[in-house]
DNA sequence: TTGTATGCGTTATCAT
DNA sequence: ATGATAACGCATACAA
C-alpha cells in the first residue's frame, strides 16, 4: 500500500509503470469517478466539453478499465467458453472459427476448451463457468458437462451446435443429417450406382443414426432394398474407416460406391481402395461428409457435404450472446444448410 | 436487492439456484467470512474443530468462492492465453495440450488465442492482458502482438515456444533447428543420396534460414557442394510444397532426395512425386520436419524430425507459471532433444 | 449534468 | 485461533 502512494502521482500525472484506475483519471481530469465510468459507458449523459477532458486524460493515462472489477460489479464476465471435444479435428477449428469472429464483434472473449472427452476436464471448465469468470458455454460435443444443471432457473447460457441431447430445452444450431446424407447417397444413385455401401459413425454419437437414416431413405426411394451387409459402422477416424472400407470391399459381391459418414473415414476409405489395387472413381465412387480442407488435398480430391462450419459458429455464438443478454431463446432449433461439392472422387456407373 | 433478501435463508441453508456467497457460509457456519476464507486457503491456521464445520457448510451449500473477486483483490487472474497463429494447424494443436496439462495442474485457466498472425486479434487478446483477466502469455509466433510492452518492468510475463524474437530477453522453449535439420540430411546422405533438395520455409519466419543452415552444413560436413539450384523455398503449406519439389524434380538434373521444412510441405512433394508418376521411396526419397499426426498416415508414411511438441508445451508453460509467481527467468533458454521417426519415405540410393 | 455513497465477493491487516 | 474492517476497481441509485 504505502509503495502504492509512492509510485504514483507526482503532479498529476500517473507514473509509467504503475496502471492508471478510474480514481486518477478522475482525479486528474477534475470529476468524480461516477463521471469517468458515464463518459466511457454512456457517453450522452455527459457534457461536451466533460467528455473532451476525460477522454484526454484516459488517453494520456492509457487507461484501461479492470475488467475484473467490472464484471465483479455488473456480474458479466464478457466471455464465454467453448467447449471442444477435440480441437485436433479439423472439423471443429472452422467452427471456432466463426465463433469468434461473431464474439470479438460484440467484445465477448472467447475461452476455448479441449476436453478430449474427458469429464475431468470437462468439471475443471466448467468450474470457470461456476466461477463466473464465463457468461455461457457453447458445447459442440453433445453433452452437458458433469456438473452442469440441465435445467432449471440454475442452467447456465447454453447453446449446442451440430450435436444435441434429445430432451433437453436447450438452443441447438445445426443441419438436416438425414436430409444431407439422404442427398448425397441420390447423388451416388444418380450417377448409376445401385450397390452403395456405409462407413457409419460409431453408435454412441447422435450423428450417426441420423445419417445412416438418410442413407437408407434414399435407397429406398428408388426402390433399392437395404442390405445391412452394406452398413459397417467406424469411428470417424481415417483408422477405422480404412478398416470399415476394406470389410465392405472384401464382400463376394462389393459395393461400386462408399457414404462415408465424415471426411476422415472417408479418407480412410481412400487408402483401403489404393490398398486393393482399385482405382478412384474408375473402380470405386466415395463420398465423404463435412469438406474439411483435407478433402481438397486428397488424392484424388474427395466429393462430399459441405457444412457451414463457420457460419453455424457465428450463429450459435449469437444465439448465446443474446441469451446472455437476456433473450428468451429456449426451444431454439437453427437448422443452416448443407451444399454438395462435386471434386474428384465421384463418377458414373453402368449398372450391370 | 430485495429479491436476493427473499431468496435467502429460510432456516440457516441457501435456496438452490441462488449462489452461495463466503457471507452466507460465515452465517450459518457461525464464524467470520475471514475465517471461511483461511479455512480454504490455509487450513492450518485454522482450529480442527472449526475447519470441520466450516468444510461441511462449504459442502452443503455447494460454495464456490468468486474467482472474480479473488482475482480483484489478490491481483491474480490465475489464467493465462496462449496466442496461436493458426490453431487450425496441427502444428500446434499438440503443444497446446502439454500446456494445457501443466496449467490445469497448477489450477490456471487457459485462455486460447487464435490470431491469424492478424494484429487486430492480438491486440483485442493483448486487451485480456492489460484487464487483468489473465496474468501471462504464451507466444507460439515468434512475434510480440502489437501493443505489448517489449521489454522494462511493464512487460507481462511473456514465453516464447518454437520461435522467438531475436534481442527480446523472454524465455523461450525450442529445439535445436540447425542440428535437427542436419541431422536429417545427414540420414539422407548416409542412405546414400549425394543430390539432396531442400523445400525451404518462407524467408519471413526464423526457422527457416535455421534449417535451411543445418541442411547446408550436413552437406559441407561430407564436401558436397552446395547448389543453390536445389534449395526451393515454399511456405510450409502443402499446395507451395508440391510446387516446389515440382520444380525440383522438373530440374534438368533432379534430386534424388528431398528434404522438407515441415510435414505440411513435405506431403506437398510426396503429391509432386506423384504427379510425376515418380515412386516414393523406390525414386525419389522424401524427408519431413516435425510429425504431425498426418505423417503417420500418408501414403507413404512419411520420415520425419519429431518435436517433442507436448513437452515443449508443458515445459513452457512451466516456465510461464513460474515467472508469474516470482521467479526471475528472464534469460532462459531451453532447448529440447529431437528425434528421428523412420518411415517408408525414404530409401537407400546407389550413387551412379 | 454531476457528485456521493454504497456494494459486488473476496482477501489481508490488524486487533483481540 | 478468530473477528472487525478495510481495501481491490468499478458501476449505479440517489441526491443535488
Amino acid at each position: 500500500m504505502r509503495q502504492e502512494e509512492e509510485i504514483r502521482e507526482a503532479d498529476g500525472l500517473v507514473e509509467p509503470g504503475a496502471r492508471a484506475t478510474i480514481d486518477d483519471v478522475a482525479r486528474i481530469a477534475n470529476v468524480s469517478t461516477a463521471t469517468v465510468s458515464r463518459t466511457l459507458a454512456r457517453p450522452e449523459l455527459v457534457s461536451e466539453e466533460t467528455r473532451r477532458r476525460v477522454m484526454e486524460v484516459v488517453e494520456s493515462t492509457g487507461y484501461r478499465p479492470n475488467a475484473l472489477a467490472r464484471a465483479l460489479r455488473t456480474r458479466a464476465a464478457q466471455a464465454v467458453i467453448v467447449l471442444v471435444p477435440d480441437f485436433g479435428n479439423p472439423f471443429y477449428t472452422e467452427i471456432v472459427r466463426g465463433m469468434e469472429r461473431r464474439a470479438s464483434a460484440s467484445d465477448y472473449a472467447v475461452l476455448m476448451g479441449n476436453t478430449e472427452s474427458d469429464p475431468e476436464r470437462e468439471r475443471s471448465y466448467m468450474r470457470l463457468l461456476l466461477d463466473r469468470r464465463a457468461d455461457g458455454l457453447l458445447l459442440l460435443s453433445g453433452r452437458l458437462p458433469e456438473g452442469c444443471p440441465a435445467d432449471g432457473p440454475a442452467r447456465p447460457p447454453i447453446v449446442f451446435v451440430s450435436e444435441d441431447l434429445p430432451g433437453c430445452e436447450v438452443p441447438l444450431v445445426r443441419i438436416d443429417n438425414p436430409a444431407a446424407a439422404e442427398m448425397a447417397v441420390r447423388y451416388l444413385i444418380d450417377l448409376g450406382h445401385r450397390r452403395i455401401g456405409h462407413v457409419a459413425g460409431p453408435p454412441g454419437r447422435i450423428l450417426s443414426p441420423e445419417r445412416h437414416a438418410g442413407y437408407r431413405q434414399a435407397l429406398e426411394a428408388v426402390q433399392i432394398p437395404y442390405d445391412p451387409a452394406l452398413v459397417v459402422a467406424a469411428d470417424f477416424t481415417f483408422k477405422g474407416g480404412r478398416a470399415a472400407a476394406r470389410r465392405l470391399l472384401d464382400l463376394p459381391e462389393p459395393p461400386t460406391a462408399l457414404f462415408c459418414a465424415n471426411d476422415e473415414s472417408a479418407m480412410g476409405a481412400l487408402r483401403a481402395a489404393r490398398d486393393k489395387g482399385l482405382r478412384v472413381p474408375e473402380d470405386l465412387s466415395v463420398i465423404g461428409f463435412d469438406d474439411i480442407q483435407l478433402a481438397e488435398i486428397s488424392d484424388p480430391p474427395l466429393t462430399t457435404v459441405r457444412q457451414p462450419r463457420a457460419e453455424m459458429g457465428a450463429k450459435a455464438m449469437d444465439v448465446l450472446i443474446r441469451t446472455i443478454e437476456g433473450e428468451a431463446l429456449s426451444g431454439l432449433d437453427i437448422v443452416m444448410p448443407v451444399e454438395l461439392v462435386v471434386r474428384g472422387s465421384t463418377s458414373s456407373w453402368r449398372p450391370r
